[in-house]
RNA sequence: GGGGGCGUAGCUCAAUUGGUUAGAGUACCGGACUGUCGAUCCGGUGGUUGCGGGUUCGACCCCCGUCGCCCUCGCCA
């Protein structure tokens, strides 16, 4: 490890980590730093596993040992769990008590020196890598969460993983540029975190949703090809794949089509994946038109860890007996159906229902569904299906006898998103989405609008500078919904990791978009000016995507949520538990900012 | 903003229908022990049952309010 010359070095000091020592060390004088994990006291004989980063090692004091220092003994007798020490001692083998489960299982370490840098108070939870600990308390001593295996793991292999994407970038002339982080407060998006400026009083700076105005600044400044591991902050309720800050790999690259963003960050992935974690990503991963995953998966990031496609049943429903199905056609709908293989005996009638009150709250009412049997069909849908049409039935599902059918007849929207959900959630209890396996794939062309019912307006559906396909659009109004734009989404096992798309990069199209969304050419002014100006001196074709490191890496790990890959999480109402931040400032502060708070004063609210 | 779950010893949990002195494991303290590795054995300290109010002869338990954490819907261009 160090490269500092042993005469140089404080006798103190660790000559190996508490990972290092094997056979291959025998009758070494070593010394190691490290905490006190576990004693183990036996009367004339102490047992205690030293722990660091790199491992545990276990060290024996033995009173009748030669070549002890004074008082060794009753020193280490007194110590305890989480005191941080220097041992020196020699290295031997272990004989007959070899324990494999650690990697310095054959040896031990006869302590003839100890040095204590610290006594540690007993820890208020257990600092052991089985977590016991409930997540509050973990966050709240969130430094001694982090000595735990566990996080230290996720947090090497994030490391590992960041870097590799940093070589990978490096290597393809990428320019890692620091963005502002007081930046431009704009009313699109997210709710901003906004810090007061003392020296414009009234005025607020804003911290980035994400450097997405500042990496497009770049691609006009002919910087071509720019890449940043980029904090992002957003204040928006969270979730348990949500923190109020993020990391986010952002890209952008200039004279680019979407082929070439996708290929580099195809590659960028793949390698990151190796370095990181490990794994290889089975390639190329596949590209599907939005229309076309929703149409397949019911969903616009398909898990592809497994089949049982959404197949379209609607030409055999239009001539159906079954009025659901013939209904729906009718009024215009769709009627689709999922094959699950072989699960028809273990979704009983209770099953099945608790399926459809899960679909009733996507808004579908209700699921048909079919046993298949070597008689046939049996189900709610049976008495439809005898006959011909059953085996009509049976032959377009591909199904066969054990199999489980399940419909959904409605309008499109709903009967995709019932059905996406209903094959993930079969997916999951069929055991058919292994956490160690792992599918990429691209999500291409979404709709460049979608209607907000509630605010009954059209909006983005992707970012306000996503090009459309059609370059030479002269008006959005015709038909909206029509509009795709090129924007693409990077999925991984389901979820949705990155999000990017070819940029507008002509200031008369973009100032159409923003018309089309009713926002004024005041409004554009004040708030995206800047970008429109810049965009007038010379802006080259451009397009990017940026990558949550943060879900990435928690999904790779197959972590739960994303709090387990960060080294300071907030809780769910964006509170540092450790820091506790955000907490009161002094009115002095205030008043340099000329800012009043009308929260209502502390000692007003209950607490605990 | 809405819905759901949780809150009891430092930690992880238990406590019958509302009923006697709120228990166990672990940690911690003391003792025994020379081959343990989740050491074992013996003994001990440790409680505002999140907080406030209410119902009741009696509340960890029921009711109201409140705080915190987790999940989730909305939200996250």
């Amino acid at each position: 490890m160090s490269e500092t010359p042993k005469s140089q070095r404080s006798s103190w000091q660790r000559t190996h980590t508490c990972g290092d020592l094997t056979s291959a060390n025998q009758d070494q004088e070593v010394v190691l730093n490290g905490w006190i994990e576990n004693h183990r006291h036996h009367g004339q004989l102490i047992f205690v596993d030293l722990r660091d980063r790199y491992g545990v090692t276990q060290i024996v004091v033995d009173q009748e040992a030669a070549g002890m220092a004074d008082g060794l003994f009753e020193l280490v007798r007194r110590l305890g769990q989480e005191d941080v020490l220097s041992v020196r001692g020699r290295v031997r083998a272990r004989g007959q008590n070899v324990n494999k489960n650690r990697s310095t299982g054959e040896i031990e370490v006869l302590a003839l020196a100890v040095t204590v840098f610290s006594e540690a108070e007993p820890p208020p939870f257990e600092v052991l890598d089985a977590a016991e600990a409930n997540e509050e308390l973990r966050m709240q001593y969130r430094y001694l969460d982090l000595r735990r295996r566990p996080l230290q793991e996720a947090l090497v292999k994030r490391a590992r993983f960041v870097t590799a994407i940093r070589n990978y970038l490096q290597d393809q002339r990428f320019v890692d540029i620091e963005t502002p982080i007081l930046t431009k407060s704009s009313p699109e998006g997210a709710r901003d975190y906004l810090v007061p400026s003392r020296v414009h009083p009234g005025k607020f700076y804003a911290l980035p949703q994400s450097p997405q105005i500042w990496k497009q600044l770049c691609m006009v400044a002919g910087l071509d090809r720019y890449y940043q591991i980029a904090r992002c902050f957003r204040d928006e309720d969270l979730r348990a794949d949500r923190q109020p800050e993020f990391t986010q790999i952002d890209l952008e690259m200039s004279f680019v089509e979407e082929h070439d963003v996708l290929d580099l960050v195809e590659g960028m992935v793949v390698h990151g994946m190796r370095e990181g974690f490990g794994v290889e990503l089975p390639q190329p991963f596949p590209r599907f038109d939005f229309e076309q995953a929703m149409a397949l998966y019911g969903s616009d990031k398909p898990d592809l860890r497994f089949e049982m496609l959404l197949i379209d049943c609607t030409e055999l429903a239009r001539k159906s007996a079954f009025k659901v199905f013939s209904g729906a056609v009718e009024a215009g709908g769709i009627v689709k159906g999922l094959c699950a293989k072989g699960a028809a005996e273990k979704y009983s009638r209770k099953g099945i229902d608790e399926l459809t009150a899960f679909v009733q709250q996507f808004g579908a009412k209700g699921l048909a569904w079919a046993k298949i049997t070597d008689k046939g069909v049996e189900g709610s849908i049976a008495k439809f299906y005898e006959g011909d049409a059953g085996a009509e039935l049976i032959a377009h599902m591909g199904a066969a006898p054990g199999d489980l059918l399940l419909f959904g007849a409605d309008q499109p929207k709903v009967v995709h998103k019932a059905l996406g959900e209903v094959r993930l959630k079969l997916g999951t209890a069929l055991g058919l989405r292994d956490p160690k396996q792992f599918r990429c794939c691209w999500v291409l062309n979404f709709p460049m609008f979608e209607w907000n019912e509630d605010k009954q307006r059209w909006q983005f559906a992707h970012n306000p500078f996503s090009a459309p396909v059609d370059w030479d659009v002269q008006d959005f109004t015709a038909e909206p919904a029509r509009h795709r734009s090129r924007a693409y989404d990077f999925v991984m096992n389901g979820w949705e990791l990155g999000s990017g798309s070819i940029r507008i990069h002509r200031p008369a199209l973009q100032a159409k978009v923003f018309d089309f969304l009713g926002i004024t050419p005041e409004q554009q002014r004040a708030n995206f000016g800047y970008v429109l100006d810049a965009y007038k001196y010379g802006a080259p074709p451009h397009g990017g995507i940026a990558l949550g490191v943060d879900r990435f890496v928690a999904l790779a790990l197959g972590r739960e949520g994303i709090r387990d890959v960060i080294a300071f999480p907030k809780t769910s109402t964006a509170f540092d538990l450790l820091s506790e931040a955000p907490s009161l400032v002094s009115d002095e502060q205030l008043r340099e900012l000329q800012i009043l708070s009308t929260a209502p004063k502390a000692e007003d609210a209950a607490d605990s």
